[in-house]
DNA sequence: CAGTGAGCGAGCTTCCGCTTGACTT
């Protein structure tokens, strides 16, 4: 081998290998291959904060291969990304495989095009230790924050939490923005439409709403009352034109929105299906911040849209990236064929390139040209006025594939075309009436909206914002839930002939899906890093460090003094928070409990959210019982608090036995002649009936019994192919073949009793040449 | 497999950013 090249992600290494022909291997490092040790600080503070990097248990084995291709090298190529992390993995790969500087060269390239690759290996440079000590920096920073004040949290507060730079200030933004909830004042105003009929007999009414509103009914009433006696003109008709501008094509952030607003895909679902699109080869790599298009691209999209839609709908774009601290190693989020405007694949991919394929088209399509038209109708007695608003769309242009949605769910631009009319032509008053309104709290975060507003802040980065989301998920800070809408009254005024009639109606609003709420344990450990450590907490924390960063990657400034600077005022805030915070569990007292006049209190325990009863400084041990889900620290009631210590509860006898319900290790169950029958989740273990319980038994028993049936059909022999049977079984994973010691996966609906041996066959000779999950590999 | 929570003390937990495999019955 003459040429080694290694480059970050294996979906890459095929195509480059093919630009560069047989004189270059290609191989990856898939990321990083080492890091600070994941044991203890790992970072020697006395000695200059000397970081002890170390290979991981599961890179190992490739780093030992590399190792081998190494050695037949003459040259090695390292090809990582262009960006901090990039520039850090090729320096770790020169070290760990004790590169020789004479026979090693760093290349970059940010499109994969035969033309960007032989241009990087024309012009190699060396490895910029100036940027590689940025990323030692941004490192060696994060593992001091988070593993410095995560014990502060456990001694305080409960074990197993964690704090970051990155996290602590996601949860950050979802109390803060409860709290705005909390604090919200509602106010009730009232607008005032009406509907007009004009002379233009093709379009002859007219929607309208009053360009003022009132704060009082009594307001509206007069209002109201003083249009008996008035006429209506049209005071004025006015056209401007608009344009309307494409979004740009996709970033991770842009991508994970627009997936969970238009097909209401979780972050993680949407990354997930991206990267299969991108191992499939459809789509370009998923995780960047780049809204860049190669010119390759460029011309690709142009043809599709002259082809598609004709010459008049083509426009080129170069966008630019104004996020901070964006690095753009990648190019942005597109189709590598831009001639397929779909795929033939599962649904949800599908529908995932789609959409994909759509924003990178409209991308590079014409504005669309809007007329807007405004009419004001004056009322002869009134100055205030009826105002009209309509839009035609006089050329689509981008429309025409795509629209880019908002979080309040204005989804499509459509025309709303107005009648033909003349200033001072006289209307008619069809209808009018008044209806009630309420001003709206801030929105909850929902996780798309919450990566919005971290990108926007300059916090986390394309690979980290799905793992972020389900960390803080993991920890119990916050909780991903839905609330039902609430019903309101409405006042509701109408002008029917000389009289205002007042009415009142019903109405529902308010419902929520999806959406970010803190928990418990997030409100306290909240509040307690808001206390404690202000200024990692402060949004532009991160700004300010990057800032830094920046610095030392332009030389002007030296690593080790940077986290000096940082860490000795820090580390001293850490000593003192740890020896004179008291421990915090958000304790909260709700009242007395009648029957032994001790105190009860909700708080965080070792295990979550719990009540108590007595105090824990009395002779005598609390008692304890585990809050239920939706109950909080804040909101329980001192009657919700003593129903939760009815457990274990007797319900009732079934065939001579007692049955028991409680709560246990895994959840709510039914004990019954010591077996055990776990509730579902729609079962209240407070509330459940003997019934129910009945139920539950009867339903478990018959489904051991119709398992032990199966059990008996299984392995079922399906016949034999070249002297060798051919067996059929239900495993953990589904129905699958054994055949000649190997297991292969059959279809999740098929039926493994009735499958044919052709089927079998053909099933086990298709996989022969890609291994299926789960198949016997040999072993070396 | 069906707790725990006080207090004693052992031993455990934790960060952010790069990137994909493990691979079962």
């Amino acid at each position: 081998m003459k040429n080694l090249v290694i480059v970050e992600s294996p979906g890459k290494t095929k195509t480059i290998e093919k630009f560069l022909g047989a004189d270059y291997t290609v191989k990856s490092s898939r990321g990083h291959i080492r890091d600070l040790a994941k044991k203890e600080m790992s970072i020697d503070i006395e000695n200059q904060y000397e970081p002890e990097y170390q290979v991981a248990d599961d890179k190992r084995e490739l780093v030992n291969e590399l190792q081998r291709d190494v050695k037949n090298a003459e040259v090695v190529w390292l090809a990582s990304d262009e960006d901090r992390e990039g520039e850090a993995i090729a320096w770790h790969l020169r070290e760990t495989l004790k590169l020789d500087p004479s026979k090693t060269h760093r290349i970059v390239f940010n499109e994969i095009t035969e033309n960007a690759i032989r241009y990087a290996i024309a012009h190699p440079r060396d490895i910029n230790m100036n940027l590689v000590d940025a990323q030692q920096a941004r490192r060696v920073l994060d593992r001091l924050v988070g593993y410095e004040i995560s014990p502060i949290l456990w001694s305080k507060i409960k074990p197993a939490l964690s704090a970051g730079r990155v996290q602590s200030v996601a949860v950050r933004l979802i109390v803060d923005r409860e709290e705005e909830i909390k604090n919200f004042v509602s106010q009730s105003f009232y607008k005032v439409n009406a509907t007009f009929s004009c002379n233009d007999t093709a379009n002859s009414i007219l929607d309208t709403e009053l360009s003022n509103r009132f704060e009082t009914e009594d307001e509206v009433v007069a209002f109201l009352r003083s249009l008996i006696s008035a006429s209506f003109s049209v005071k004025s008709v006015e056209s401007k034109p608009r344009r309307r501008t494409p979004a740009p094509p996709f970033t991770t952030s842009t991508l994970q929105q627009e997936a969970s607003r238009k097909l209401g895909f979780s972050v993680a679902r949407t990354m997930q299906i991206a990267q299969q699109l991108y191992e499939e080869g459809y789509i370009t790599y998923m995780r960047t911040d780049s809204v860049n298009l190669s010119e390759m691209a460029l011309a690709m999209a142009k043809d599709e849209i002259t082809k598609s839609f004709g010459e008049k709908y083509v426009k080129t774009r170069r966008y630019h990236t104004k996020i901070k601290g964006a690095q753009e190693a990648h190019e942005a989020i597109r189709p590598t064929n831009l001639g397929n405007a779909t795929i033939n694949a599962e649904s949800a991919q599908r529908r995932l390139y789609e959409l994909i394929w759509k924003r990178a088209i409209a991308s590079q399509m014409s504005d669309a040209e809007i007329e807007k038209t405004t009419i004001d109708i004056a009322i002869s007695n009134g100055s205030d006025t009826f105002v009209c608003e309509g839009e035609q769309i006089l050329f689509d242009g981008f429309l025409k594939v795509y629209y880019e949605s908002t979080d309040d769910g204005d989804d499509d631009v459509h025309s709303h075309i107005l009648p033909k009319l003349n200033v001072g032509e006289v209307l008619g008053l069809v209808d009018c009436g008044s209806s009630q309104h309420f001003t709206q709290h801030p929105p909850r975060y929902t996780e798309a909206s919450l990566i919005k507003k971290l990108e926007d802040l300059g916090i986390g980065r394309p690979s980290t914002y799905s793992p972020t989301i389900s960390t803080i998920l993991k920890r119990e800070y916050v909780i991903k839930e839905d609330r039902e809408p609430v019903s309101q009254t409405v006042v509701v005024f109408t002008l029917k002939g000389d009289e205002v009639i007042r009415t009142e109606k019903q109405e529902k609003s308010g419902s929520e899906k999806d959406k970010l709420f803190p928990t418990d344990i997030g409100s306290v450990v909240n509040g307690f890093l808001m206390e404690h450590f202000t200024d990692i907490m402060d949004y532009n924390f991160t700004a300010a460090v990057e800032k830094d960063f920046d610095d030392i990657a332009e030389g002007k400034k030296e690593w080790r003094k940077v986290i000096d600077k940082f860490y000795v005022p820090f580390h001293k805030n850490i000593r003192q928070t740890q020896q004179n915070s008291h421990r915090n569990s958000g304790s909260r007292l709700v009242g007395v409990d009648p029957k032994s006049k001790k105190n009860v209190y909700a708080k965080i325990g070792r295990y979550g959210t719990v009540v108590q009863i007595g105090d824990t400084s009395n002779e005598e041990k609390p008692l304890f019982a585990s809050m239920k889900k939706g109950q909080s620290i804040d909101t329980i009631t001192l009657e919700e608090a003593l129903a939760l210590f009815t457990l274990p509860r007797t319900v009732g006898e079934y065939e001579g036995n007692e049955i028991v319900v409680s709560i246990g290790k895994f959840g709510p169950y039914v004990r019954m002649d010591s077996k055990f029958y776990s509730l579902s989740k729609t079962d209240d273990p407070y509330e459940v009936t003997l019934e129910r319980c009945i139920e539950i038994i009867d339903s478990k028993r018959l489904a051991e019994e119709e398992k032990e049936r199966l059990r008996a059909l299984f392995p079922h022999e399906i016949g034999l192919h070249e002297g060798e049977a051919v067996v059929s079984n239900i495993g953990r994973y589904g129905p699958y073949l054994t055949y000649k010691g190997s297991n292969y996966r059959l279809p999740k609906n098929a039926d493994p009793l009735t499958v044919s041996l052709e089927e079998a066959v053909s099933i086990i000779s298709s996989s022969a040449d890609k291994p299926a999950r789960g198949r016997k590999t040999s072993k070396k």
